[in-house]
DNA sequence: TTTATTTCTGAACAATGTTCATTGAACTAT
DNA sequence: ATAGTTCAATGAACATTGTTCAGAAATAAA
């Protein structure tokens, strides 16, 4: 015996060939290209095989969205050490925007494909019982406007956890317009970014504004 | 002779009935289940006649799409009555989002899908040479801050067009967040509609805020 | 009525996700 | 070592998709 834990290593790592195949492929051609028979033709088993690993395509779709959700919140992590709320969510914007025009093919599969996808790797919760990474990256945001308040940049009635889901619909807007259709809006994303951010703050606290 | 008119009209008119079951199919089941199996059924065709009429499942949605900005355009367009370009903003985010919530096969279509549909649809200029619904929608807007330019509630050194692109793809973005995760935002979409745009308003004259 | 044209059909094709009886290799027990 | 068992892997098969096209049916012209 003890041979099981092979097995399992070796699941586990055919699995994970099996999502590295299925992402390079969504990246280079889009999601409503990945294709079962090419993931199998990419890691050289029959196509029958990934069922043997995975439950359908959809569940697929699922563990890139999880994967997905984590690179964001690595992206937008480093943003945590900024001390000044302003400095910082300024930040988190231009980090959230780089990482979608940087990888549109994941963006547009965390945050604009099916529902489905998206509320399944949402409200998986990983090993270490903590939230998933989608809600941390909210959290992020949600500490902004607490921070805010803290310093007395806001007044300490308003709801951060409000602010927090306006600030995000409003980038993401940006983004997926921008993904959908390139091109149709004039301004690059960057200034779109960079004026959103400023007015929503002036907004927020029209005297310290600048 | 003289029956080619009549041939014309009946053209036209199995044309309307194949959009108008595309779209009854679309609004009940959602794009992803547009079929042309399902079209042909519902007009009681074999499906190859569809293709007499339509190229492709693809230009049916591109006409689907032309048909969305339309009644998109005609939700926003009594707005336009309204004198005070900061209400005139409010009651436009309103009738866009009520748009929205209200149609949400055809929001995602005509935003959220392919962006081969909407790009199609987008440049396609109708018979009267004016600009399509979707180019007059946001013509809407850009006024709003033309307009608040000429009252004096604006600097007029910004630039409208820009402003009117950040303020549509905020609230793009909460309808599409909604659209696609109901129940992920804890706040409704009217109070992150009315917070975001006051908070826009407020950003832009922080003078004049209330 | 006969001929020509147009409209429509429905069988066929390739590609999709998914299933499952069969194979064959590796592991276990004797 | 041999026999028995398990289990990963196969690949043919099924239903469903968009799309095509030779031929049937209906309509128009002569």
């Amino acid at each position: 015996m003890g041979s099981s834990e092979r097995k399992e290593r070796q699941k586990a790592q055919l699995q994970q060939q099996i999502l590295d195949a299925a992402k390079e492929i969504t990246i280079r051609d889009g999601f409503a290209a990945l294709t079962m028979r090419k993931i199998a033709q990419a890691i050289e088993y029959a196509p029958g095989t990934i069922y043997l690993y995975f439950e359908s395509r959809d569940e697929i779709a699922i563990q890139l969205c999880r994967q997905g959700y984590q690179e964001l919140f690595e992206c937008l992590q480093p943003t945590m050490n900024i001390a000044d709320p302003r400095d910082r969510l300024r930040a988190i914007a231009s980090a959230y925007s780089d990482f979608g025009l940087t990888n549109p093919a994941t963006y547009r599969l965390i945050f604009m494909e099916d529902p489905k996808f998206t509320n399944a790797a949402l409200s998986q919760v990983p090993i270490d019982r903590e939230d998933g990474a989608g809600m941390r990256s909210i959290q992020l945001l949600v500490k902004v406007f607490d921070d805010m308040k803290a310093d007395r940049m806001l007044s300490s009635d308003v709801n951060s956890a409000r602010l927090a889901e306006i600030f995000w619909t409003s980038l993401h807007g940006i983004l997926s317009i921008k993904l959908t259709f390139p091109g149709f809006l004039t301004t690059p994303s960057e200034e779109l970014v960079k004026i959103m951010t400023d007015t929503f703050l002036a907004g927020l606290s029209p005297d310290l504004s600048l």
